[in-house]
DNA sequence: TAACCTACCTAACACTTGTTAGGGAAGGAT
DNA sequence: ATCCTTCCCTAACAAGTGTTAGGTAGGTTA
């Protein structure tokens, strides 16, 4: 969890820290953390390097609060598809579609998590990073084994490969998808769920 | 292009040479370009950061070595594969299965290659980048319309999304795929190919 | 033996980096 | 009018960055 400066986010000045956080989060998507200095931040915002100490203590406490609301509000959706207790199948199209909405809504961070989370679970810091990716692949491998068990997914599939398969496939839209375009991401979750339950291949 | 000092690749110093490009791929990939420090691959080489400039000129040269090798033998063998004008789905299949041959072959290269192109596209000095995935669309999203037009492909997908989706799927693969492991490339390609093709739901 | 080349080391350079201490302008509260 | 808070700027620091000039041990060639 990341160390807040302000008490709460109702602050009157929690508007300018999220604004703030949003255009921190679209340069690190597009240059990647590292490469990203923090001038280049403070430009983007329309201010001097030195001024967003005012408002954060630190680069990577930046990024640490992007990526922590970010999988805040990503296990928040979750907890409620998984609430309903749905079948596997539906379970899977629920949580696609789920994880397709916060793509749509935090893109920018979706992205940085992306690039930057594999070596950043090493640093203590960002445990919980580490932490999350357990309880995701808990809950897709879960939802996956017992769809086979039911006989709803083929069973001469490696899981453990369906799996990263199935995680990849949905992240990794956030590299070229843009709000806005020709497809919102429910329509995008239903394409991307087709070819996955049903395939690509015309039935025989 | 990458401007190689030496002359060919059958120098005799050629082996080190290739030698230190492999832990600075091994380096990059863990940690990422930027965040890597020139005397942290000297140090994985045994060596001090200056002598590293007696093999490369630039740590920027070193990058640019190791994409473009990759680049070219994956071409290399993507030329073969559609030399053999096979139909729709079969071109499909042995692209894919070729792809994770070179994961396997260049796994380092890949995952550097899978975080570093976007951002680097626009550096002039990696244009060869932008027109390699200028050529990967037209190859892949080429077949796939072939396909469709064929009846071989389902006709009610969107095709860019379909290319994305499939390439995608491909690549990610670098960034958890470890050689030597229960899996083989080709068989890690047919399941693949299996779950993109068929599905993974069970037929009705 | 002498000259030479290869492959590395030493030691420093110019520059960029994240970060900080102190100041100041604007505006609301008292 | 005074005080105080908010929000930003100025100016600099210390550490780390890629890179380079010159040196040197050891093997190869003449």
């Amino acid at each position: 969890m990341p160390t807040s400066k302000k008490t709460e986010t109702t602050s009157p000045a929690a508007g300018r820290r999220r604004e703030l956080l949003a255009t921190a989060a679209e340069v690190f998507a597009a240059q990647g953390y590292n490469a990203t200095t923090v001038r280049r931040i403070a430009d983007a915002a329309g201010m001097l390097a030195g001024s967003l100490y005012y408002h954060f203590d630190s680069k990577e406490s930046m990024l640490d609060e992007i990526l922590a609301t970010f999988l805040g509000e990503l296990w928040a959706g979750y907890e409620t598809v998984l609430a309903a207790r749905l079948g596997p199948r539906e379970t899977i199209e629920a949580l696609v579609t789920e994880s397709f909405r916060q793509i749509d809504r935090h893109r920018a961070a979706v992205a940085v998590y992306q690039k930057e989370a594999r070596h950043l679970a090493d640093h203590p810091r960002f445990g919980y990073l580490a932490e999350s990716q357990r309880k995701f692949e808990r809950v897709w491998l879960g939802t996956l084994e017992r769809g086979v068990a039911q006989g709803v997914f083929r069973a001469d599939l490696d899981p453990g490969l369906a799996y990263r398969f199935l995680r990849d496939t949905v992240w990794v839209a956030a590299s070229w998808y843009r709000p806005g375009g020709r497809h919102g991401p429910e329509e995008i979750a239903r394409q991307y769920l087709s070819m996955v339950l049903d395939g690509m291949a015309v039935r025989p």
